[in-house]
DNA sequence: TTTTTCAGTTAGTTTCTACAAACTTTGCTA
DNA sequence: TAGCAAAGTTTGTAGAAACTAACTGAAAAA
């Protein structure tokens, strides 16, 4: 099932979230529903509700446990990084790191939850993503002031691209594979992103 | 309501494949119902199957029109542009033109629809994105050719690179803003893709 | 040992959803 | 003007889905 260890051994609670995420990673919101979880775990739909209050409170606890994960791996790759050039490269490595490790859960919640009926998903998931982007913000500045990174972009929407290129290759990954890693080589991915796809400008 | 012109001039056919999109675009698949497109046409939910056999036949014209409208462009580019560089400035922007025309259902779709359960979608999602990759990689072959794109990346990764970058934008802009364009600054988008973010490699 | 709590069950209720059948309106055409 | 087809309507059905309530067995707490 999803992500290896001792899943068994995981208190129910657990479970759901788990099996939740990989629901609505693999089949997608419509899917996730009270019976199809429950089916999975050999219980009834009903037993779902002992646990938690409503679908909704699921779908928060996923969208909390992915994400700040996600924040997590990211504070560290700063700390350890000592220029523009390392700290980004870190950055993507650990994001690709957990994004592996999590089956490309959190830009596919991302995606599916930033247009739901409830907005207390997509402002969580707005935060995460500013809170995350502004790291990237500065750290690109810096590489600015210092020189190594062109001046005539924009960190804002720098950043953003960084965020969406993994997305982007969680999108590839669900629409042509699905098995395998979600990003193939990661040196490459981000030798693309950092110096472009061209020999030198025109 | 969608993409101006006359909206309340069209047939009726046609206003629920656009409500319909914009729906999936705006709201997910979760809110994509008889109803929801009933109601925003003042009719009843019963009337939407005098046009279609079911909702999934609504779903599958939304696809084929926005997907053909996507790889026309496409082709269109490539016999207009001389060099590599030169063709895949002009299918970016072609493709961000059907983009912004379209508010991003292309996108969505894909991503929603490419884990949906019914196949038949997934497969003409896939078979879009293979062909639309395809010419992308050829363009990127050549250029390798000729000297102008660096000989070490993958032709085939970087197309998707293409095409997730443009999905990227839309995974942004749905969760942080939904109002303007999706592209702001597409020369600087583009440059961003073609050139990367560094000054020069080390 | 008794009691409480936990994690299940079954068996509902309510609301939604896709779709169907039968009827009505309306505009076009023979 | 009669009649027909398109595009609506109302009404209805069957199946899900999200919960809820009442019950049960086992384990933890008293």
């Amino acid at each position: 099932m999803m992500i290896g260890e001792d899943f068994e051994t995981l208190p129910t609670r657990e479970k759901i979230v788990r099996i939740g995420a990989e629901i609505i990673v693999k089949e997608g919101l419509r899917r996730f529903t009270a019976k199809n979880i429950a089916d999975r775990l050999g219980i009834t739909d009903a037993a779902i509700f002992k646990h938690f209050r409503s679908m909704d409170d699921i779908i928060l606890e996923i969208i909390n446990k992915y994400v700040s994960r996600c924040s997590k791996s990211a504070d560290e790759a700063v700390k350890k990084g000592r220029n523009a050039r390392e700290k980004l490269e870190i950055l993507l490595k650990e994001h690709i790191k957990v994004l592996e490790e999590t089956r490309g859960a959190v830009p596919i919640l991302c995606f599916e939850l930033s247009r739901s009926e409830n907005k207390q998903f997509s402002s969580i998931l707005k935060d995460f993503v500013e809170n995350y982007t502004e790291k990237i913000s500065k750290i690109i500045m810096d590489g600015q002031e210092k020189g190594c990174i062109r001046k005539d972009i924009d960190p804002e929407e720098t950043s953003l691209f960084f965020v969406g290129s993994i997305q982007a290759k969680v999108f590839a990954y669900t629409l042509l594979e699905k098995e395998g890693p979600i990003v193939k080589n990661p040196d490459s991915f981000i030798s693309q992103i950092f110096y472009g796809i061209f020999v030198e400008k025109p």
